[in-house]
DNA sequence: GACTGGCACTTGACCGGTGAGAGTGCCAAA
DNA sequence: TTTGGCACTCTCACCGGTCAAGTGCCAGTC
């Protein structure tokens, strides 16, 4: 029996039932394949494939529908890459080079991403303590407070007022800003927090309490958790291709999107490359049948965060995963330019 | 004939269909409302009401459903103000006494609205044309690069850096920074913009490209539209409650929920008070079936922007708008307050 | 004049039976 | 190993009958 045969067979059975959304019968199968062979053959094969798990029945008489192991083969070995078309193309990179600031390029990404691929989009801020620092300023405002601005590697600007104990003096001002400056510019920012509590001790006792109000407020900006979980979705309307019942297919998907913990989760950690994950590999119940396709993105050698979209695992992979990692590939480069 | 008993059959109708989301017969009604008269009498109130367009039959032998026309009188004249309970203010108070930003406080505004509501809200970023401006900085970065920060009156932050042609000696700087004060601080955005035009004529040929350049900025900032309009969804999960026709009933929402554009129409004007728009009167078909209520908030009597919720016609009426009033007057002391 | 009880009528929901269609598994033959 | 044939299974759409809810109308009563 041939091996080859049989995966040919279950590619078409994934094909077929992502195009029509409908289990798949022999006879019907062979209409829109030639593979050569007769339906009987092709029932012998369907039920090898059953017994291997990859595909199932609905019910006794009814065709198959790929399992969640048939679409990690599919995806695995069988599915071939699919290259976006030059229109595509076209349509990510004019929707991203549009964008004024960090924000617009994400908000433009989910956009982007959620058209070409009809599915719920997700995207991470680049996270920030992936970052480093790019500049740092300190303004003494009226009285006796200070702005604090900080501006990282990948565009984003953070700022804090603080209301200290006493007024600063412009010299110390001047005196911190410098020091500051040079004890986190070009550092990762979980490492600046680092350098900048060694620098405390530099200073006199009488100027400490007010730098070390300073440092603290610039440490919980650098390690901010609030920010570096943001996250944007889009294309929710896309949620009518994930089934009719809404309590069972839609209800669960809306609810996970809403959770900004589970989502983070969801996406998965930033490593480069293409992530796929389908079903119970998801690791959350509600989203048994559906797949996540994500990708880190970032600048360089450096992945910044990831992004991704979440479909039903009835979804056409090749054409989903060629246009996250494209996304994700423009993302990275209009960060890096800016 | 009593109006007022038809009035009371009105108020039994839609209170007990927004309860059991199913037609309301003369029998069942009187079985839960004490109305002191029989079913017949009922049903020629009941008849006559349907004449005058209040309620419809969905078909001939079915219960009484109120129409727009109807839920409109009902919120007009029949629904008495619902309190919300200690509990519901404390959550209020909470959720959004812990919040750092003005981002913070929209999104926990969302969640905690959406969670009293069990619908979807829709929160309005405050409005930058109608702040004023509290505080402005102007930083030289390295190079040729400046630092704008522009603080609002309703907290909030906005920066941009720009790239001049020529670096800007301290002095400059200086000067810059306090005449552009002068001229704006305390000024709403609209108004500081045409101050800092009238500026420009006030500084010498040679300084005035880069100043002008710098005033573009601003402007742009000042009048930015597309943080203007930013806009916070959430409990979008509660759309389950819209029916069960995902095509119809909640496809359509979800489109608008996207749709920035669409959203701000629905939201309205920043009028001060409470606003119901039921069905067609949301001006947006596919929302035929919905029902939009929706609050100004801010501070004083400076109307900021806009929240509300979006739900089926058939909703509690009374206990939305008393949590969408609520909770606009807590975010605009909130705002306030920081 | 307003209200009530009674009655005939309408209609959608529910239920069980039936037939068509699609698909399968298995077997014997090529 | 592949193929054609055949009996079998199961779902789904359809149909008619029954049921319950609700209505409109009418004659009678307070």
């Amino acid at each position: 029996m041939s091996d080859d045969r049989r995966l040919d067979v279950l590619r078409a059975i994934v094909e077929d039932y992502v195009a029509t959304q409908e289990p798949v019968g022999s006879k019907s199968l062979l209409d829109r394949h030639q593979l050569g062979v007769s339906p009987a053959t092709v029932r012998n094969d369907m039920a090898v494939l059953e017994d291997e798990g990859y595909i199932t029945q609905p019910h006794t008489s009814a065709g198959r529908i790929p399992t969640d192991k048939g679409y990690r083969l599919f995806v695995d070995r069988l599915s071939t890459v699919k290259a976006l078309s030059p229109a595509e193309r076209r349509a990510i990179e004019t929707f991203l080079t549009g964008a004024v600031d960090v924000d617009d390029v994400v908000q433009r990404s989910v956009k982007v991403l959620a058209q070409l691929t009809n599915q719920v989009a997700i995207v991470q801020y680049p996270s920030l303590t992936r970052s480093t620092v790019r500049h740092i300023e300190l303004v003494a405002l009226e009285g006796s407070r200070v702005l604090l601005v900080v501006i990282t590697s990948s565009g984003r600007v953070e700022q804090r007022i603080i209301e200290l104990v006493e007024t600063l003096g412009d010299d110390l001002v001047a005196d911190l800003r410098t020091r500051i400056t040079r004890a986190t510019v070009g550092e990762r920012l979980p490492e600046a927090s680092l350098r900048l509590a060694e620098m405390i001790e530099t200073f006199s006792a009488n100027d400490r309490p007010v730098v070390t109000s300073i440092v603290t407020t610039l440490t919980q900006t650098f390690t901010n958790e609030r920010s570096d979980e943001r996250i944007a979705v889009g294309g929710t309307a896309n949620l009518a291709r994930f089934g009719s019942d809404f309590d069972t297919a839609i209800k669960p998907v809306l609810e996970a999107m809403e959770e900004q913990v589970v989502l983070l989760r969801l996406l998965g950690e930033a490593t480069s490359g293409l992530s796929v994950r389908i079903g119970t590999e998801t690791g959350h119940e509600g989203l048994s049948s559906t797949a996540i396709v994500s990708s880190a993105y970032g600048t360089d050698d450096l992945a910044l965060a990831t992004l991704g979209t979440v479909g039903p695992t009835r979804m056409d992979y090749p054409g989903t995963m060629a246009a996250v990692g494209a996304v994700a590939r423009y993302v990275g480069r209009t960060l890096a330019d800016n």
